[in-house]
DNA sequence: ATGGCGAATGCAATTCGA
């Protein structure tokens, strides 16, 4: 089985590169970050005649994830109320970042992680509230089901250095800071393995480069999209790749997937 | 480099992304 993940920024306007590369990889799960479209104006027909059963939470311009499925996924869960109850989710669901649902006995987690603009500014103290949230999700989830977990995204933090091309004066910069990175290995405490490198532990890989300054072209690029794995589904897993074609065609997303093999 | 590019909104110019 395979599962994917991949923002598109944008699923109307990157309809026919996602379906260019659903028609020639053979991906059972894929999970996509920043569809930016309301569910009732959501592409889905496209997608079903491919044979994938679609599952969205979106909003209008902003942030919105989908999961699209080969076979049916159950216990599908949009957004953190309903896992953590009102209190702890507060206004975090006002931004559709995260929408889950378990297939063969695994559950995938779809995240759009938010960005946090620059250290210190509200966002990214919203980025840090964020993960508390996700904590919360996350222990509330595992108390009442033993299913393995695959926790997908865009994370926007590159964990370690050699995740950045350049990663000197990036110390305290927006997706590498300590706090961010902290905030991430926190959840990936309650045993979380990165699927990625589990194969590759060199550097030079990454999964997204700015739109600016020929980002892609100089691969000036950071790892930030990622795939997180229970040991059991870590153990099982058989490869995990990224796959930069998407990333050469004409009017690309900025991300380019990552696709786990088990 | 307070910019570079691209998408959405909505129809010009602004906000947001990372």
């Amino acid at each position: 089985m395979k599962i994917a993940t991949w923002n598109v920024n944008s699923i109307r306007t990157r309809q026919p590169h996602v379906i260019d590369w659903l028609t020639n990889n053979t991906i059972d799960v894929l999970c996509l970050q920043e569809t930016k479209v309301i569910d009732k104006d959501f592409p889905r027909e496209p997608f079903e005649e491919l044979g994938y059963h679609v599952y969205i939470y979106g909003q209008k311009a902003y942030n919105g994830v989908a999961i699209f499925s080969r076979q049916p996924m159950t216990d599908i869960i949009a957004g953190f109320t309903d896992v953590v109850g009102e209190e702890i989710a507060q206004n975090f669901d006002e931004q559709k970042r995260v929408i889950s649902g378990v297939i063969d006995d695994i559950r995938v987690i779809n995240l759009y992680v938010p960005n946090g603009a620059s250290v210190g500014s509200e966002k990214y103290e919203y980025k840090l509230q964020w993960f508390q949230v996700l904590k919360a999700y996350l222990d509330n989830l595992t108390k009442k089901e033993c299913h393995e977990l695959c926790i997908c995204g865009d994370f926007n933090i590159a964990l370690e250095d050699k995740d950045i091309y350049n990663p000197k004066g990036k110390s305290n910069h927006i997706m590498s800071s300590p706090l961010e990175r902290e905030a991430l290995q926190n959840i990936l405490n309650i045993g979380l393995k990165d699927a990625f490198r589990k194969f590759t532990t060199e550097g030079e890989y990454f999964s997204w480069w700015d739109y600016r300054s020929g980002g892609f072209q100089r691969n000036r690029g950071w790892r930030i999209d990622h795939l997180y794995l229970t040991d059991k589904l870590y153990e099982k897993a058989i490869n995990c790749t990224i796959d930069i074609e998407p990333r050469k065609q004409e009017r690309p997303s900025d991300h380019t997937p990552v696709i786990l093999e088990i």
